[in-house]
DNA sequence: CCCGGCAGGTTGTATATACAACTGGCGCCA
DNA sequence: TGGCGCCAGTTGTATATACAACCTGCCGGG
């Protein structure tokens, strides 16, 4: 008997999520039924059911009641009023996210990145330089320096099939997280590793994760300006329900 | 038997979220337990913890294991990308807010208007185009359509002395509000009346917001990237356990 | 007095079962 | 041929049950 650290349902949901965003299932295509995942997983379909069901409340899927699921259709734009991670985004707009690491290592920190985390000038941090891209089209380049202390395992990470922010989640649990947003014109090295022409914006957002009280990761995230945007929704408390419209089914 | 046409779970998180909105349920209050839902509404436990689970992935409630349900404190959640009214941030800064207008009135309605509206095409709607200085240096470029119905008198406002978001949300009571920020160099004239250099970016903000099931108002608000920014904090609910953070959704 | 353990309440997960509502295709019948 | 109805598959909901993990307060032993 293995211990289970995570629940099945999430295990479910997990797997679909990556088969997503690997591009082994596309939007609109079928995910497999209730029946036939609590069949080939050996769970039972309300464990199954709950799985669909919450992808289908965080928009990855679509149901449709006597027909199926489906990868829901590409949105438009991303959430800026949610801290989820790059990869995670893509595969909710149905793209596929591949990586590239441009850089991994220990390095000292200079005098921007130690005031960030609250360490020393010159104390040792971990860097990782990693370019992200949704149809193997650049959206992102990630430069993000960690506080060695809290994630001893930064470096052994393989971040082609995993992302710095997913491995940061997972070793220390996210207890707050700051970020500034902004337009600016991208260096060269910058505008190299996006693709971008010269002359047009990057749309730049940092953010600083805490845990424990104490800073963790600081992370300055480049966009290329004409292919990414920031979309947010707000509801005031007690307007309607919360949660995305779907297609009305019944009158 | 009555037909049930709304399911029992959803009547259970509308009469939380009613008993939330009313005042009746402060935050930090506690929610009765999964138990004593079950028994006044004479439904099964499993019913009762879909409900309040769901109410926690929609950030109504705080769960705690061993603990119980209590109503989610709202101070944690903070605007991640919070648009305010340009004249309160200026205030906010401590520094003097001015603003000039450069056209008030009844126009037809373009195809992109139109669309973000959902009027007829060349159906006439109000504009506003409102430079807003901090110390008389531009900081936003506001272009802003507004549906006539909704706003009767928005072409008679002083918007020297106020400003047509708070115009609008006196007049309408603010139901949903959605956002879009990118990067992207400005026109020329947007330019000239922001006093930018030729070729530094622009932070644009496109804001659409509704009343009543309908869209109110257009807004496209540009900013000069130099002097510029959104600043946000999150704060995960539920920040103990690797929580699902869902949708964020606050004041 | 202090501390450990236990009892009871609460949430978290997993399962088996049942029925309703809806969809799509197949086959039967006129 | 055309239409109708049935059936298999799918999601949506509701329930009873079971066990694990967790928290709090209480009580008793040292």
């Amino acid at each position: 008997m293995s211990v289970r650290s995570v629940p099945r349902y999430r295990e479910l949901k997990d797997g679909i999520i990556a088969r997503i965003a690997t591009g082994e299932l596309k939007p609109r295509d079928r995910v497999p039924s209730e029946n036939e995942l609590a069949g080939t997983h050996g769970v039972s379909r309300m464990t199954a059911n709950r799985a669909l069901r919450e992808l289908h409340a965080e928009g990855y899927v679509e149901r449709i009641a006597g027909r199926g699921t489906f990868v829901a259709d590409l949105r438009a734009a991303s959430h800026v009023l949610e801290v989820r991670n790059i990869a995670e985004e893509i595969a909710h707009r149905g793209h596929r996210h591949s990586a590239r690491v441009l850089e991994l290592a220990r390095r000292p920190a200079d005098a921007e990145v130690a005031r960030a985390l609250a360490v020393r000038p010159g104390s040792e941090v971990f860097r990782a330089l990693v370019v992200h891209a949704e149809n193997d089209v650049p959206l992102q380049l990630e430069d993000r320096h960690v506080a060695a202390c809290f994630a001893p395992g930064f470096l052994e990470q393989d971040y082609t099939v995993t992302t710095p922010s997913a491995y940061l989640s997972a070793v220390a649990p996210l207890a707050r997280a700051e970020q500034v947003v902004r337009a600016e014109l991208p260096d060269p090295s910058v505008r190299q590793h996006l693709h971008m022409p010269e002359g047009e914006p990057c749309l730049v957002v940092v953010r600083r994760t805490f845990a424990r009280g104490r800073p963790v990761s600081y992370g300055r995230l480049h966009h290329p300006g004409s292919r990414f945007e920031l979309a947010g929704r707000y509801t005031p408390p007690g307007a309607g329900r919360g949660g995305r419209q779907r297609k009305a089914t019944q009158p």
